[in-house]
RNA sequence: GCGCCUGUAGCUCAAUUGGAUAGAGCAACGGACUUCUAAUCCGUAGGUUGUAGGUUCGAGUCCUACCAGGCGCGCCA
């Protein structure tokens, strides 16, 4: 709707003006100031160096000449001008969402394809509940993407290469000889402490005894694919169960089997980017706006994190993607300019965009629980979704933008109350849902759509609430511009709110027929729009509860 | 020391991306179920938006400096 009226007051400029600037059309926050509201005419004062309300008069007169939509049109304030739509406007805009089941897609990534990598943890260990506000973020962002046109790709890659792997052989390895009773020493600090490490080592000697006491060159790698295997087995499973899907596992190994870290050095030193120094392969990063020069190959003959990393992004601008979305943790901020910087450097200027992830603060009993990998002292995504539930951790981690730190309480999570807003938007869906039951019961059902009269729905409740339900599809734009999917969360408490208030205000069902189906109607439309959100954010929209 | 993020009601957070009188929930108190689910709703209170300047018709939002907190600054990943 926004974009509808955009349009008209676009069309009112074109008229009058060579010029048309960029303006709002928004929501009004008051009754008195209309439905929505524009800030062209202030915008363009500037421009045209005349008093903004005089341009506003212009602006008015251009659009009454054309346009039905309004049944008042004002100048306010410094110069805004107020929008009052008529009410049959809206009224109307029930049956678009009746009938148009994509009312709320729009194309504005049209041909774009986009990847979307998100998670990427190392698999030495289960997912804790950061990698889960990740998964989440990774999801839903691609929902949204997809829904706004792109053509999607969800990659999860893994770091299944270099000393953490080797460190996580070794680390079962240790717990295998202590199992049987062949390792004295005590568990060495650097190896990964975690329970499951000896699950795995247990695993092992069930499944092949002893044969591993020898010595043995290929043992240790032996221990270290298997645990990765298991591992990640374990992740996929954690990420499924938490409803979160993948077009592709990358392997950061590929990338070392296939030669496509020598390849783009090899890349990087025709360009002439790269040097020697202190008999290390060095980066020129500093020349495509990096901080400093990054070292590339070491000085023992191993490759950086970094080179595989430059591998790895340049196959996926190769693999044609228009546009590259990086989910990391905060934590690895300083990273991103060093990346951008290869990117820049490949001819893939401006296709990376980083999505910094800040920290999920568990919160029980009013206290944080602290975590660390390595001290295996962490609560993992699964516990967290076993005790509160797929769609509240979902909804939960999508409540605060990405960059900003989030207080996870566990106790607030399961609480069946309205401080709850997982509950609180669904119970919404319930309570229509079984508002319709008792239509059923009574024998009221919608006829065609044509057939019901919208006229009924007169209340400044119901315009109010139309008027919110027909800024969803302006949402879903934005949100996908920004790539703020926590803005649905929001939205969708809003929603609720007014529909609950409603419901407390108005009976749907009752004698009066044709009201009743008007209603109906009415919010089975609001129903529509919490369902199909509740979809986009992977949480189920219940019947009853 | 340098860089990034954050700072809004007692608490947790919003604020349509520069718009009109900065809004919700929690916590406190009072009220509403013989009714389509009370997991809901209604009412009462709370503010120098960390501080000081600047940019303009207009600043919580942009710029500068400072204060406080978090994170990062390796031939680690």
């Amino acid at each position: 709707m926004k974009e509808k009226i955009k349009k008209v007051v676009e069309e009112a400029i074109k008229n009058h003006f060579s010029f048309i600037p960029d303006f709002n059309v928004e929501i009004a926050k008051e009754a008195k100031f209309g439905d929505f509201a524009t800030n062209a005419a202030m915008v363009l004062a500037k421009r045209e160096k005349k008093a903004p309300k005089t341009i506003a008069n212009v602006l008015i007169e251009e659009i009454k000449k054309r346009d039905d939509l309004f049944e008042k049109i004002e100048v306010a304030g410094p110069g805004f001008i107020n929008l009052f739509l008529k009410k049959e406007v809206f009224q109307e805009y029930l049956k678009e969402i009746e009938i148009n089941k994509n009312f709320a897609r729009n194309d504005y990534y049209s041909g774009k394809k986009i990847m979307v990598e998100f998670v990427s943890a190392n698999p030495t260990g289960p997912l804790h509940v950061g990698h889960g506000r990740g998964a989440v973020l990774g999801d839903v962002l691609s929902n949204i993407l997809a829904a706004s046109g792109a053509k999607v790709y969800r990659e999860y890659y893994i770091n299944d290469a270099g000393t953490q792997m080797t460190l996580l052989g070794e680390s079962v390895f240790a717990r295998y000889m202590e199992l049987f009773k062949k390792n004295t020493a005590e568990f060495d600090k650097r190896y990964y402490q975690g329970e499951y490490i000896i699950e795995l080592a247990q695993k092992i000697k069930d499944k092949y005894g002893s044969s591993f006491l020898e010595e043995d060159k290929k043992r240790l790698s032996f221990f270290t694919s298997f645990a990765k295997k298991e591992i990640m087995d374990g992740i996929k499973k954690d990420l499924n169960d938490f409803g979160v899907s993948f077009d592709n596992f990358f392997s950061e190994k590929s990338l070392y089997d296939k030669g496509k870290v020598q390849q783009v050095l090899l890349k990087l030193k025709e360009k002439g980017f790269i040097y020697e120094k202190d008999g290390a392969i060095w980066f020129a990063s500093s020349q495509f706006g990096d901080d400093k020069d990054r070292v590339l190959k070491r000085s023992d003959g191993e490759y950086t994190y970094f080179a595989t990393d430059i591998a790895y992004h340049e196959d996926k601008v190769k693999r044609d993607f228009d546009i590259l979305i990086d989910i990391w943790g905060a934590d690895h901020h300083g990273y991103v300019s060093r990346l951008e910087a290869a990117l820049n450097c490949l001819g893939a200027k401006g296709k990376l965009k980083v999505l910094l992830l800040q920290l999920v603060n568990l919160i029980k009993g009013g206290k944080p629980l602290s975590m660390s990998t390595r001290a295996g002292q962490f609560t993992t995504l699964r516990e967290v979704v076993d005790e509160v539930g797929k769609d509240a951790a979902r909804f939960i981690f999508l409540t605060r933008r990405h960059d900003s730190p989030l207080d996870f309480d566990l106790d607030l999570a399961k609480k069946k109350s309205m401080d709850n807003p997982v509950y609180y938007v669904q119970y919404a869906h319930a309570r229509i849902s079984s508002i319709n039951r008792e239509a059923e019961k009574r024998k009221i059902s919608l006829p065609e759509v044509n057939d019901i009269d919208v006229k009924l729905l007169k209340e400044d409740e119901e315009i109010k609430i139309i008027r919110q339900l027909s800024i969803y599809p302006d949402l879903i734009l934005s949100v996908s511009k920004m790539m703020e999917p926590h803005r649905l969360t929001f939205y969708m408490q809003e929603l609720s709110s007014m529909f609950h208030k409603y419901y407390n205000s108005y009976r749907v069902i009752q004698d009066d027929k044709p009201l009743s189906i008007a209603r109906l109607f009415f919010v089975n439309q609001i129903r529509h729009v919490l369902a199909d959100c509740l979809g986009l954010l992977g949480v189920s929209a219940p019947k009853e509860m």
